[in-house]
DNA sequence: TTAGGGTTAG
């Protein structure tokens, strides 16, 4: 198939020419349509990456696919297979834990799955468990069921009881946060308490930032403030600017500069703020758009003595970025120059990225000109929006190359890389292709590519679009292999996916599984469900989800539980 | 470790 490809010079692509000069532009008889040429780095690639390769010999002109056809790349298959449990690599940062056997997490699993209405049923259903717990082995059924509290508290109470093991602070963390995610405040609490009783009383300001950060963002600022507040005196957590700035942070990124505000002003003469504080409050009041604010606080940093940073003005450039006004933009760098600061790889990104989102393509790669002559150095963020824009712009073929050509520029691909790069695949009904980067993934080195939540979510999506039922449960089944747990946004992607592809009988699964989870679901969710299943003639399942949906509301409706 | 992603579509 390669021998059929006409190599020839590149002369004037549409790419920053550092990246073009050692670029041959191939194509091939068998795609005469010039959208099907693919640049290659002919010097440095006498072999072309398989999935290039597929890529080319895979028409992409045959996109139609019918209904319930189905198709599962066989290598993907047989990896997930392999792969089973091969994921201990880099779990334990504490070295010196035995390695668990690899059949433990399997076990567990097994036992958690039949039960998982109550954590004490869990609590009880474990006593005829025999596997040894270790650390590793905890942390990874937390991570496994971190949208699931009741399994895993439930896992977390009878592993405190077995002989041999305790918790380690990383472990209450782990639960802490958890049950924070699932906002079972009161639970949360309880948990934290019961550390500060242990002998070592494990409370950090590790475990006081994920209950500062998981009360922000279920909109209890107030709590959260107190949480800081309560710190010092009830679990011996020092108050100091370090931790004062986890607050801060915490509740500017889950919105409310209002009462990251309030804070300053009430802790400012007992806590010394650093530059730090300054540039989150900066940030904060540049989000919500309130630039006075912004700049009443920046010269506010100036009479603390601290002199404004490339943080504080990129804080200025993003907001004016988000707002389109690149005159205001071009301002703030001008003053940025006139103070002496040179804007960063952050920088760059920011205005390279609204540049692309405003559909000013040509000015968007002059970004990336314009920071080679700074000396600038593109990491794997900035390559994640230079991968995103091309492909959103219709250029996938330049996105696949920036992708392949990263690491030859010596930067390592990173989660939201592939995140980015899968997307766009999907996006360009390359679905194979994504597929096989899902599998490249696990074999790239470091660890830093497990997949995530957001790795799957597109792959899924083209699941239920496409009907592809097949595929959709080797996904799944690698998510759960991969630690990987369903979330709220997960759950609703696939009901309400797999309701306008008629896939209603599944989509009635997925719904009473969220609910067990303790999910409350949205009208509108509840709503598309019932019609499909009216519309279909299934008027017992439609009574059960409608009892379902009845009895949450009796019983939970004054929890403020995820939604769906 | 204070600044950078996307999601989501009728």
């Amino acid at each position: 198939m390669l021998a059929k490809l006409r190599i020839s010079k590149l002369v004037s692509y549409t790419l920053p020419r550092r990246v073009c000069e050692r670029r041959f532009l191939v194509t091939s008889n068998a795609f005469p349509n010039s959208e099907e040429s693919l640049v290659v780095d002919a010097a440095e690639s006498p072999e072309l990456p398989s999935w290039i390769k597929d890529f080319i010999s895979n028409k992409p002109s045959s996109n139609s696919v019918s209904d319930d056809e189905d198709f599962v790349i066989p290598s993907l298959a047989s990896w997930v297979e392999s792969q089973k449990f091969s994921r201990s690599r880099g779990e334990v940062s504490s070295g010196n834990v035995a390695e668990k056997s690899p059949e433990d997490i399997d076990r567990v699993c097994e036992f958690l799955n039949k039960k998982d209405s109550s954590h004490e049923d869990v609590v009880k259903e474990l006593s005829g468990c025999d596997v040894v717990v270790s650390e590793s082995l905890v942390l990874q059924v937390l991570r496994r069921f971190s949208n699931g509290w009741n399994q895993a508290y439930g896992f977390f109470m009878w592993a405190n009881s077995q002989t041999g093991y305790v918790h380690s602070s990383q472990a209450y963390n782990a639960m802490v946060d958890v049950l924070g995610k699932c906002r079972n405040f009161e639970l949360m609490w309880r948990l934290v308490d019961e550390m500060k009783k242990t002998e070592s009383g494990l409370v950090t300001l590790d475990t006081m930032s994920k209950v500062m950060r998981r009360l922000a963002k279920s909109g209890k600022y107030n709590e959260a403030v107190d949480a800081f507040l309560e710190m010092e005196k009830s679990y011996g957590v020092k108050a100091d600017s370090f931790a004062m700035n986890s607050l801060m942070d915490a509740l500017v990124k889950e919105n409310s500069i209002e009462h990251a505000h309030e804070a300053f002003l009430k802790l400012f003469d007992t806590i010394k703020p650093d530059s730090r504080t300054f540039n989150i409050l900066i940030h904060g009041f540049c989000k919500a758009r309130k630039f006075d604010d912004a700049r009443t606080m920046m010269e506010l940093m100036k009479v603390a003595e601290f002199a404004p940073d490339v943080v504080t003005y990129t804080s200025f450039v993003e907001a004016y970025c988000r707002e389109g006004d690149f005159r205001r933009v071009d301002e703030i760098l001008e003053e940025m120059r006139e103070s002496g600061i040179k804007p960063n790889v952050v920088t760059y990104t920011i205005v390279m990225h609204s540049l692309g989102k405003a559909r000013q393509v040509a000015e968007a790669l002059g970004v990336y000109e314009k920071m080679k002559e700074d000396e600038c150095v593109p990491d794997a963020k900035f390559y994640s929006s230079l991968i995103h824009i091309l492909s959103k712009t219709g250029r996938f073929k330049d996105a696949a190359e920036i992708f392949e050509d990263m690491t030859k520029q010596g930067v390592s691909r990173d989660v939201l890389v592939y995140n980015t790069m899968i997307s766009a695949a999907v996006r360009h009904s390359q679905d194979e292709m994504a597929l096989r980067l899902l599998k490249m993934m696990g074999e790239e080195e470091g660890g830093l590519c497990s997949p995530n939540v957001e790795t799957y979510a597109p792959l899924l999506k083209m699941c239920c679009h496409k009907k592809k039922m097949k595929l959709l449960g080797v996904l799944l089944h690698h998510m759960v292999k991969n630690d990987v747990s369903i979330d709220v946004s997960t759950y609703i992607l696939l009901i309400r996916g797999l309701c306008v592809s008629g896939k209603v009988e599944e989509a009635c699964l997925f719904f009473e599984e969220a609910m067990r989870k303790g999910m409350v679901p949205r009208e509108s969710t509840c709503k598309m469900l019932v019609d499909e299943l009216e519309k279909k003639g299934m008027g017992e399942a439609k009574l059960k989800i409608q009892s379902l949906v009845q009895f949450s509301v009796m019983t939970k409706s004054h929890s403020p539980l995820p939604v769906m």
